[in-house]
DNA sequence: AACAGGACCGCACAAGCGTGCTATAACGGT
DNA sequence: ACCGTTATAGCACGCTTGTGCGGTCCTGTT
């Protein structure tokens, strides 16, 4: 009768909306079920309780981004690039997933109070340092980690990898909390900057493409 | 009779404490009330409305860093221990200071929604980037700028400034998101290998001070 | 044609919320 | 000794919340 994936997934970016709009304690059943355009009722029928969907909504993301990054692994692009559009593909570049992120750090902030949250973050956590291992490996022409959780083989190497984490969790941080004073090419130059200083710092500091020495006016 | 602005400090006390426990949603004036030990009607003498009540909370915390910040500024260190002691005083270094980067957290994120924190997140941005500057400028023993919001005299230190401000709040999200895999020393090392960086590289990665190099496996 | 069950609706209820309000102590100045 | 002010208390009200539950369509199978 009804693809009930497809319904569940409709209403978890009903979710999203609603907590963009008015914060993860303004996602009640109730706005979301309006928001989605069906009843509360009907909303029941596809998660039991308010924490169920609430949950479910916060894994979606981690989904989202996984498949973001998962695109960027098979490309062919060159190692140096492959390093920078993996990590681009867990940074907010445009409003879609500025909203996104947005959404996951209310639920970050939340699971440092919920514990049903708790493996989510941790997982989260595990999987940003991964992608971060790899974009160590690619621009230092290193063999990096296959699994998940896998170090690099040397310490000093880790340490780049934990840099590139720092950054990437800094970035979303600064770029949710002030749209407008971080583009998409900042971010972009950003990243690419840091990737140089990690490949040894014997390329140039930035090849141009920083689009901040134009700096823009503070709204 | 009583001081009431030593009051509201505890008050304001008991805000951090139950936001720290049970989230920003989780503050509700009761809780808050008997938390601090004192009824509703009591509480309600010091801050007439919730709103008020977490707004002065979330302002406290700004003044909190600012007077931490303030106390290394007219350290007697030289240049570099100054600027890693700024950069540290806005870090959560003890559970204290995680505690409060926690309640920050969750005030930032909440400012996504609520326009009245808006000033307040804005300000927190210009500070922070503002004692990045004086960092830069120590290290690089450059001129800072000498009122908040002014600019270092080049771009390119400029973008030293941004690194830093973004390792800090990098940083500060993961240490109060992952405390056991963030310890204070981890925290330290971690600030000063940056500064290092912007020296300019010329100085060595790190000064054997890094507690993450300890259990080195023969390669 | 009959019907079982999926999809959806919305009322009802208890719990919890912020806040307006009045009551009651304790204190300081006179 | 008196009294106004201050500090604290807690009840009451209207509102919102999550969820239990009974109801109504609609559809695919028999």
């Amino acid at each position: 009768m009804v693809d009930h994936d497809k319904r569940r997934a409709e209403i978890v970016r009903a979710v999203w909306d609603v907590i963009g709009r008015h914060g993860i304690e303004g996602a009640t059943v109730r706005r979301v079920a309006e928001h989605a355009g069906i009843s509360m009722g009907g909303l029941r029928h596809y998660f039991e309780s308010q924490h169920g969907l609430l949950h479910f909504a916060a894994l979606a993301i981690g989904t989202n981004v996984s498949a973001r990054v998962e695109a960027q692994l098979h490309s062919t692009a060159d190692a140096a690039d492959r390093a920078s559009l993996l990590l681009e593909a867990m940074l907010p570049l445009d409003d879609e997933r500025r909203g996104e992120a947005d959404v996951w750090l209310a639920f970050l902030v939340r699971s440092h109070v919920d514990d049903t949250l708790r493996d989510l973050r941790s997982q989260a956590w595990t999987g940003t340092r991964h992608v971060c291992r790899l974009a160590v490996g690619l621009v230092r022409d290193v063999a990096a980690p296959e699994t998940v959780g896998g170090e690099l083989p040397d310490v000093h190497l880790e340490q780049w990898a934990e840099h590139l984490h720092v950054v990437i969790d800094g970035l979303t941080l600064q770029a949710t909390s002030y749209p407008d004073r971080f583009s998409a090419d900042d971010l972009r130059a950003t990243v690419r900057r840091h990737l140089s200083l990690v490949a040894g710092a014997n390329l140039a500091p930035d090849r141009g493409r920083d689009s901040r020495t134009a700096p823009r006016p503070a709204p």
